[in-house]
DNA sequence: TGAAAACTTGAATGATCGATCAAGTGAGTG
DNA sequence: CACTCACTTGATCGATCATTCAAGTTTTCA
């Protein structure tokens, strides 16, 4: 297996998929883009639906590297690394002019009938990302209140991500997604004063 | 304009856009499961895209009969009538096996470069629900804490209702979206409690 | 009643889809 | 050097796609 061929189809397909959507990406976008003829992508790959395999164990295994790492740096306090990791989308937004949303919650709406393999792929890449917020929110445990439910609760964010791109994405319109992100961060505030009360 | 076959054709793709999405919906699916012919459905719509069109225009002026009243029969409170729209959407997962979402979220995140026309009609529909949310916990008003942003507060429940089906449906399980709805119940609740305290 | 307009029928079109495969290239190994 | 085998080339395949259109039928209305 020549690693550099498969690794620029499937950082090409990546890339459409993301962009234009899995059906919407033809096998000869990705020939053409990548600079790959079919019979070396069929070599590597037994059919489109295993190149799409391919990109979300790329997405699977690079979150810490590619997602986590980035939107965290410089940033130490646990509630902080949940915003930073929200504004990293923000700037995706608005760097691709609205085309770059979630490539996992594009392609977990757009795939109705997906294959068993998918499927699963798609949950785990929504439970890394849940993982990753919900060790920030039991990292500021001492700050919430006591018997708060932090993995609903890294769902919950996760929820508000998905729909507050998608939101975005339809209106053309950041302030769309900040209003959402306002909303979460005056939750979390009241979450925050309640730990302080008394009680 | 013959408007049984017209109607008949809208309500297809209506319900095969909703269940496979419009990518992978083809003409000849809308033409055998609506029994017409593709002469017919080319003198009632210029392209699938204008077909699309149709679909969104009976969304978008159809909430009121098709969605709100149904959901909102033997609702009174406000704020129960926001959990009980929410609540369709629940029955909609369990009922189709998780293939009823949101049908705009689903088309909203599918059509990656939309045709002006479908963009806009994308817009309007998310608006129209916002603004039935929003009616809702302005009647509220007196409940909720002085100077609440209710436009914002009913965009973030739409945020909420999308990002909870998108998870759920990826997950297969219902529990996802109930926790989701658990957390938003506390927010509310925060909220209500807020507005009690003598400030 | 008669002609025009609206609508239906269904075969056909060209484009594009994912996928195949025979032929060729070239690096590694005996 | 000879042989193997991973890999590449690119023409080609049948299926399916959205769309067209000539011919036929029904409805409308003067």
């Amino acid at each position: 297996m020549n690693s550099d061929t498969r690794q620029r189809i499937v950082m090409t397909a990546l890339e459409m998929f993301y962009v234009k959507g899995y059906n919407s990406t033809s096998i000869a976008d990705i020939l053409s883009r990548s600079q790959v003829h079919s019979g070396s992508l069929y070599h590597c790959f037994p059919g489109k639906q295993d190149l799409l395999v391919a990109v979300l164990e790329f997405y699977r295994d690079g979150i810490e590297d590619n997602l986590l790492s980035i939107a965290w740096a410089d940033q130490t306090d646990p509630i902080e690394k949940i915003f930073a990791l929200l504004n990293g989308y923000r700037i995706g937004l608005l760097m691709s002019d609205f085309q770059h949303g979630c490539p996992i919650g594009n392609l977990a709406l757009e795939i109705s009938e997906p294959d068993p393999r998918i499927r699963e792929l798609l949950d785990v890449n929504f439970a890394n990302w849940i993982d990753a917020v919900e060790r920030c929110l039991n990292s500021a445990n001492e700050r919430l209140p006591a018997g708060t439910d932090t993995h609903a609760l890294a769902e919950f964010i996760l929820t508000i991500m998905e729909g507050a791109i998608m939101q975005a994405r339809t209106a053309r319109d950041i302030a769309v997604f900040d209003r959402n992100i306002t909303v979460l961060r005056q939750h979390i505030n009241l979450l925050l004063e309640k730990a302080k009360e008394p009680s």
